[in-house]
DNA sequence: AATGGTGTACTATGTATATAGTACTGAATA
DNA sequence: TATTCAGTACTATATACATAGTACACCATT
């Protein structure tokens, strides 16, 4: 996993395991790998790590039990929102941005089917 | 101009400038405001303003002149790239956010469209 | 009962960011 | 020439982030 250094690694990290959630790769009550398992793979300090958990905990995506070890939600309502609220920034971030450079609904979308036309020729 | 707090504030006043520049609001050749007055519109100190216009002058987006003020770049090609960039970063990282959800081309399209016809609806 | 893996907590250290305040340098102008 | 407005530079202080190292608390297993 790569970071950029422009914001808080562990900010990354609950980024990366709330994108694991929505797109099923980690699923309900799965158990997480250890804080010094995960510190060690993603090489960064397993405090950075215990934090990312403990916020995770606080949104309730998470839960840990000391001793045991740390568990994605038991909620599937939880992990639907994740997933939805993720497409739902990600669509809204998107037409935002473009009307900010002055893009028409009309124009944004003939951008974007060039650009994905344009994608397979390049590739 | 609102800050996140999870990202120097510097950074964020670099793209907010070079949004402008994209928006076509500031134009070539045209005097910025002084490091003060833009440190005091914007309630951040002045050498937070000061590293942000030394970075755009790095990038060569800006040019400061001691005693005069600071320019934005008399490159038309510049500010083109700079709004190029920009369109296209916008668009890959919207395509490449929503593929690792799991999303075609062709769904991708349609939630878009979606997306700005339920708009209209609701506001 | 002892061991090992788990989350958690704490101190110490270093770096980046942001502020506050001050002062210097250069250019335009009154 | 003196003043004012620019960018620039410096010290000091505070906070957030990340690391390193250590230790403790809890639980399951041997």
């Amino acid at each position: 996993m790569k970071f950029k250094d422009n914001m808080p690694i562990y900010l990354q990290i609950i980024d990366h395991v709330k994108l694991k959630i929505a797109t099923g790769e980690y699923k309900r009550a799965e158990k997480l790998e250890s804080v010094r398992d995960m510190a060690q793979k993603l090489r960064v300090n397993h405090n950075t790590i215990a934090k990312t958990y403990q916020f995770l905990e606080k949104d309730g995506i998470i839960f840990s039990k000391k001793g045991v070890g740390s568990f994605i939600t038991e909620s599937e309502e939880m992990i639907s929102r994740i997933r939805e609220e993720r497409i739902f920034f990600k669509i809204s971030t998107f037409v935002n941005d473009l009307r900010v450079l002055g893009y028409s609904d009309k124009k944004m979308i003939e951008e974007l089917e060039k650009f994905l036309k344009g994608e397979i020729q390049n590739g």
